[in-house]
DNA sequence: TTGTACGCGTTATCAC
DNA sequence: GTGATAACGCGTACAA
């Protein structure tokens, strides 16, 4: 049985209310008594039920976050700069993995509202539609990362997949490649659509006739990298450089070409996207862009705590351009 | 403002101990009530406020977990193996990051048990031995994942290092290879020191002078592995195999052997530890010893769930080989 | 400056 | 089968 606030007040010689306000850091209680409370409290170990907090102040201080996919290479910096901003203001935080299920995430929305968090953060995929609308009529705190908010309806840390796409390919133009492939999880997701939608709009830019041979569509992950670049290398007049729209799909490309005996960047470059761990350890070093996710972490939380102070719903869409990192992995001709 | 079980009990004319017997399908209420309940509930769209049930049921079924680093490369997957073994249970893991620093930990440990979590998993690091023991004086249900409970102090899941430092060497030994470099997290770490022992008992057991020069210690980071490696490289005599024991440690000894135009296996082998995510997607591919951190995930779950139904502290402490991965960064002579 | 009493939303005990 | 009502531990008007 761990002491409650009664006990400090019984020990102490005083009422609760007192005790309560020397916790609370309250005025009006004289020094004496103050330290005499303070004395109790060290003496019987007592530390407030935050259970009991929470019922009456209809508060949590801890903010959900429901990361789509736990296991993606993104999380964990994102996940720190969330723990960290969040740390600042005092809040703990609740993580849930959907495991890429909206129905699972949907329970998690549950959830966390049952528990009174003061606020969700969601990341990566995109929601369930029905959902996020509920939350948004009833002015419950909510940011998404990474997600498109097809109407604007709750604010969003969106990162710049179009320029993002362009700034890729733009190097590899800029480096003189005109025959440079693509792979992407295009049209899966609404972050490879927009970066298909930049790597298209260098080209054009550069008077570089589209080639849909050089398009391959894969899910996000290695094995589909590699599948993807095999296909761009079995073409009869196969590209220079390759532009993956995440350094996962690049991963798996550079096992395609190395097994091929080919030499990354001397037949073939490469550009990745996400600036993961990886990307910095693999040989040769990934070219690719950063999406500075620790920055991003940080900055769902102050625009989810801005989003709590005000009464309604502001919708506000940030978002952050890449940049890049040179590596190791493009030859400039 | 959210429905509470008075509103349903008014709107259904009924009584809120009928209401909560419903929800808590307890028997003793009438088909009709029950359905006339259900309906109200449905039509309000209430869902029962898990903070004021908390409070009386002096549980909340959330466990805590506590990463000494977030951003630790097996910390992913051991989430996810704690998360998804949680959920099972019905319970719902809130989650802290500790950043190295045993100072936050002891926040962490205070904050959770204030919000009433059940239990408390801990990771990666050596934690506050008295925080520890005041938990364990409490009966308060913990166990550490992949720490050492020097004294038995408190439940356990582990690997065993010496092992696998074990099953590493004698792989490289198998191989034909003599001259085998350590790098190691030395006496930093109490992993680190136990895979150390598990390599000298490899190498003592096959009559091999253990030579001090090729035992080289530092921090567990890529960067250190690299500086290792090449301290390891300028001997006049140097290794023709390397056990790292830690894969980013072997990444980094990759980049050393790499750069000075050496060959991987053909000219040093490696083995590294831990095979996380990176140790299949560098080339060559790195054999390492798997720790099945998945699994060990959902094992603390197990435990501490074991740990929460007794009486008292068990001190269990389960212990998980390591399993070697043939992949190709070794050479047999 | 300090104390009393009520409410937060739920479960559980006891009547009826 | 159903309904009052007392906890759970805390914050806060309001009173003293």
């Amino acid at each position: 049985m761990t002491a409650t606030i009664i006990d400090i007040a019984k020990k102490a010689g005083v009422s609760v209310s007192t005790v309560s306000r020397v916790l609370n850091n309250k005025p009006d209680v004289s020094k004496e008594t103050q330290e005499r409370i303070r004395a109790t409290i060290k003496d019987l170990d007592y530390s407030p039920n935050k259970v009991a907090r929470n019922l009456v102040l209809k508060r949590s201080n801890v903010i959900g976050f429901i990361a789509s996919d736990i296991t993606n290479a993104s999380f964990p910096e994102l996940a720190r700069g969330v723990v960290v901003k969040a740390k600042e203001y005092g809040y703990s935080v609740m993580f849930f993995d959907a495991h890429k299920d909206s129905r699972v995430e949907k329970e998690a929305i549950g959830l966390l509202r049952s528990k009174q968090v003061d606020g969700i953060i969601l990341s990566f995929n995109e929601a369930n539609r029905d959902e996020l609308l509920k939350l948004r009529d009833e002015n419950f705190p909510v940011v998404q990362i990474y997600r498109k908010s097809s109407e604007s309806m709750i604010s969003t840390i969106a990162i710049d997949n179009v320029a993002n796409g362009y700034l890729g390919t733009k190097y590899l133009l800029d480096a003189g490649h005109t025959r440079i492939g693509h792979i992407t999880t295009g049209d899966l997701t609404q972050s490879g659509y927009e970066r298909k939608l930049g790597y298209l709009k260098a080209l054009t830019e550069a008077n570089i006739d589209i080639d849909e041979n050089l398009i391959v569509e894969g899910v996000s992950s290695v094995e589909a990298g590699r599948e993807c670049m095999e296909r761009l290398l079995d073409l009869k007049s196969r590209p220079t450089a390759l532009f993956a729209s995440h350094d996962v799909l690049a991963i798996g490309a550079y096992d395609a070409i190395l097994d091929r005996g080919l030499s990354i960047p001397g037949d073939i470059s490469v550009v990745g996207h996400d600036n993961i761990e990886i990307a910095k350890m693999i040989r040769p070093r990934l070219t690719t862009i950063d999406t500075f996710k620790y920055t991003l972490g940080q900055a769902s939380v102050d625009l989810l705590i801005e989003e709590m102070a005000v009464e309604s719903h502001q919708c506000k869409e940030l978002v952050y351009p890449g940049e890049l990192v040179v590596r190791d992995s493009v030859r400039i001709l």
